[in-house]
DNA sequence: GTTAGCACTCGGGGAAAATGAGTGCTAACA
DNA sequence: TGTTAGCACTCATTTTCCCCGAGTGCTAAC
């Protein structure tokens, strides 16, 4: 959309003060807010044509205005337009050194959310396409045997197998050369139907053994794809925020950064989008943060292990601040991944089965 | 503490009615609630001297009474001891099966929640006592080898250790041999530096590798000794508490549900009560907590797991309701941990280390 | 020991009034 | 033709005031 260039000042101008004080913005004030030099009568006229297409809005006669999602989104378009090679990558923010990607992911998000102050989540890394390094069996007794995957990024998983009948300890030791020798460098999306009845036959009088083994492995490998972990912090910060606090759908937005799952929806939406997205109001993916704004950046480790980092706030959020923390956040994060190679990794798992 | 049987019935009363309305509760109320065919007049009397006891309060003057924390003792403490032997057992919680305990904690949680109304939390079994079953050691590449511990009650921790030396696939082999002949059976806490320095002696040539690994396995299994995992559900019940959710820790309140770090405290000092354990506002352990009752009751699945189910509301929660509900939850956890034996366990983990 | 009666207290709710920020419109001005 | 001063008007918010009624404590009678 273009906009006359006074018009166009007039709005950041309403817009930008309306981020600050979250109240409606008058004429007076931007008459005297900004160096345009002209009276408040006039001010007035520009913001009846602003109110005419849509971009601000009156909450009610005889107060000022506020931008609506549309507004927002003019502002925002503008200001990814202009800042678009000059974010400020030097805000490091203090990311203390923690011994578990768990624990790292946690401590982002906290650290985001103090100092945002808006509510954050940050998903922790799905692996599509990331390959099997190896698979380790061990026998924990008569019927049941444990397989530990690794794959590329050294992740780790680890799933307690019921065979359905007795297995010997050197039954193990084959399976496990089998296993390694056909699947090793896979992808894990690589794993189908397929590969399973080719096993069969190559395993012969072991046959029976591979079935419930890879059904295992699949579900332990597919089970966080479809739902991601996702950590959360500062959900509290929307008290902050009276037009969020005091909204009807308050209780829902705390409960979704409870819940997560919710968010799921807002995370694999925005996985697949390239760089930092914004969503405004409803523009968002997800219903219940329609009354928000959402701020999101997708980053890549490597070995295709990416996942996103998400700032949730009001729609009068500070864009500009936020867009370029996220900005700065991500090129830490590839330092990090950089660094990270000849380091250790380590995870940990509990978990029973019906 | 005794109580004349009238003063007794009254106060009960009283309690009874304020947990329903919420609102304080006059002498007329009582007079025609109970079948004590007393004037309002002689309830007035009554309750000045439970006033002065200390067991109920004006909110103000020209307003009815509410109880005190010291009278929703009286209350709980009565109510436990009537109520000791017959809980109904009947309430089966609809716990739908799942594949992963991880998933059956939150699940738990969440129907609490749903079924009570109030805030739950659900603490993962930490294994203190726990015996080691096995461990197995992978070679990675050159200079990292993945460890795997499984426990009694097939809990599965991995943590990828980072030698400080390269290390050849048959040394791997070597230590894992040592490394089970050594600790298997031991308890997770009998693993001190004594056994490392015997190791140590043990692994002649292997020695330098033996620490790193060693630190590492250790390392990991007292990671979530210290900060047991927790699940929580139904924060935002809170909202339903006019009382709560206007008070001003509210904000704190959820603040702690989410980082669950917080609730660590009451978590521990709960774990080593035996049963069902009622907190009333300041008798809480945890600061934040003081304008909440909680009533916690701990679970044992054998093998050393434990862990507690806790449940967070008003002071005026259904008392009765909860320790009935928990009572009979804890019933039911003991006969899945019996059905459990023969089924399968699983779990996975990530993490990364700096 | 119990009860009826009565004066008194005090929070809550609602109406009315005062406030003030901000608008739209008109007429004058450059 | 665009800009501005001026003015009447609107309406959410705040303040004030008053009334109502639930509930009490006390006293005197039963």
């Amino acid at each position: 959309m273009e906009l006359e260039d006074r018009k166009s000042k007039i709005l950041t101008a309403i817009i930008r003060n309306y981020l600050e004080t979250g109240e409606p913005v008058g004429s007076r004030t931007i008459s005297k807010f900004t160096d345009l030099q002209l009276s408040s009568a006039t001010i007035r006229n520009e913001m009846a044509d602003l109110e005419e297409m849509g971009l601000i809005i009156q909450p009610h006669t005889s107060a000022g205005r506020i931008p609506t999602d549309k507004g927002y989104r003019f502002y925002v378009d503008q200001m990814m337009e202009a800042r678009k090679h000059e974010f400020d990558d030097e805000k490091q923010l203090l990311l203390q050194r923690v011994d578990r990607m768990e624990a790292a992911l946690k401590q982002l998000a906290k650290v985001l959310a103090a100092n945002t102050n808006y509510a954050t989540l940050v998903s922790a890394p799905t692996y599509t396409q990331n390959k099997l390094k190896f698979i380790q069996l061990s026998r924990v007794d008569e019927a049941k045997v444990l397989a530990v995957i690794m794959t590329q990024g050294n992740i780790v998983k680890s799933t307690l197998v019921d065979m359905n009948e007795d297995i010997s300890e050197d039954d193990v030791l084959k399976m496990n050369v089998l296993l390694n020798a056909s699947l090793n460098g896979l992808s894990v999306d690589e794993i189908n139907l397929n590969i399973i009845s080719n096993l069969k036959t190559e395993a012969k009088e072991l046959a029976p053994a591979v079935e419930p083994i890879l059904t295992a492995i699949a579900q332990a490998i597919a089970s966080d794809k479809d739902e991601p972990q996702i950590y959360t912090s500062g959900t509290t910060n929307i008290f902050k925020y009276p037009e969020l606090s005091q909204s009807s759908s308050a209780t829902e937005l705390i409960g979704a950064f409870e819940e997560k799952q919710p968010l799921n929806e807002l995370v694999l939406s925005s996985m697949n989008k390239e760089g930092i997205q914004v969503y405004i109001g409803e523009e968002s993916p997800f219903e219940n943060l329609k009354d928000c704004s959402v701020v999101t950046a997708n980053y890549d480790l490597g070995d295709g292990l990416h996942g996103i980092v998400g700032i949730v706030g009001p729609k009068r959020m500070d864009y500009e601040r936020v867009v370029g923390t996220l900005h700065g956040l991500k090129n830490q994060l590839d330092a990090i991944y950089k660094e990270m190679g000849t380091k250790k990794i380590s995870g940990s798992g509990i978990g029973k089965d019906e």
